[in-house]
DNA sequence: TGTGTTTTGTCAGCCGCTGACGTAATATTC
DNA sequence: GAATATTACGTCAGCGGCTGACAAAACACA
């Protein structure tokens, strides 16, 4: 073909481009036909056909089927991690946490992510995905402490608190997550609210015996 | 409809037997060939081979190889809650869940659940695992949920405290278990050692600043 | 333009897993 | 003890995820 004409201003050359532009190719490919027709019942070959290539290419750009989902999940963490760097130094980490949560969901309001930013969302809607979440969630828990360890000047890989507020953090979200998903409701902005109410109880909950057991009317 | 209260017994039938037998039969297959070659590297068929019936008999007892894991990791929990309801009533949940761990190691650790009492450790083998074993940590979560919530007369449907703190004390102990592995360590004392470690930490990293980067010498 | 490297498609194949169907073992009834 | 229905099992065929190997095409560099 052509596109010879095009002349690349970086050094990256033409094989690199492509081949980002490729990788991305596939993977809106596959966020669509998940989202359209489920994760289940999209095979990897649709996929392929659907970005225009073969089967054996998409294997070439993602170890698996799953690490298509789990990437876009990445790069929704990563800014997260952003907006972890960018609250105020005197906040504890823990709170910095939540208000950075408070921050990232801003963000991903005004849907600058298009597809990948409702990666969560989808992930609501079957149940499968949820369990690939889970699957991935030392993943992101790795890469959740090397952040807290930065904003916190502890290395991760010797104080083990970076890695326990990630996991202490991920997995309250995670219940929220899943009690959004279980109240069948698709409003995002009572996902962020679940996600804070458990974050909100975590300190109470570890901390000493509990008030009465439901406070609610009956 | 027919009259199955012909013998009033509690002989549950030569055929419920059978079942029971063959299930105990797979498994202990399953997790032997695990144990020896790995998990990756044992196919469904040598395990039913092993078991002397076919692979199609296996899927019929377990929904997929990794359920034979899942599983044998769920008989270990059932005696963690059962610990957790033995511990004394004024305990905090949180601090319950602690000691609870400590007795459940105890029992372990004179080891009548032969093979699947190293479950946990065979996880830590093989990184694969531990992914496999991340997968159902919301299935653990939710019944975790369902023992604190049946001590401390708190429901989890209503209140989303018991899910919280299930999740946030497994989490932990997750952190706890990639430590362990990560330093290639194969004692199991050591094991439990990095699980309370964890556990101790949970309280104060939520709550306010942490205390200075790295205690530790150089 | 020609040469060496990278990327792709095709093919073959393993493995996890499932539906369908016939058969053997078990339970029930006479 | 024979006839019956029920249940478990083996065999077979097949799908989908995933991988190695090889040849052809696309690209980079000179």
């Amino acid at each position: 073909m052509s596109a010879t004409s095009a002349e690349p201003e970086e050094q990256v050359g033409l094989r690199e481009r492509k081949k980002a532009r490729m990788r991305e190719s596939l993977m809106e490919s596959a966020l669509r036909l998940f989202h359209e027709n489920g994760y289940q019942r999209t095979t990897t070959e649709e996929i392929a056909a659907c970005a225009g290539v073969s089967q054996r290419t998409f294997f070439r750009y993602f170890g698996s089927k799953e690490d298509v989902v789990l990437e876009a999940v990445e790069d929704v963490d990563e800014h997260l991690f952003a907006s972890l760097a960018d609250r105020p130094a005197d906040e504890p980490p823990f709170t910095a946490l939540r208000n950075a949560m408070v921050d990232h969901w801003e963000y991903l309001r005004r849907g600058p992510l298009h597809l990948k930013g409702s990666a969560m969302g989808m992930v609501a809607d079957s149940p499968e995905l949820i369990e690939v979440n889970m699957r991935y969630c030392h993943r992101r828990q790795h890469r959740l402490a090397r952040a807290v360890g930065e904003r916190t000047g502890v290395d991760p890989a010797t104080d083990p608190r970076p890695g326990v507020l990630a996991a202490v953090f991920l997995s309250a979200l995670a219940t929220g997550h899943q009690a959004w998903c279980a109240s069948g409701s698709h409003d995002k902005e009572r996902l962020l609210g679940a996600f804070l109410d458990r974050l909100d109880l975590v300190p109470e909950v570890v901390e000493g015996p509990w008030s009465p057991p439901v406070p609610s009317p009956g």
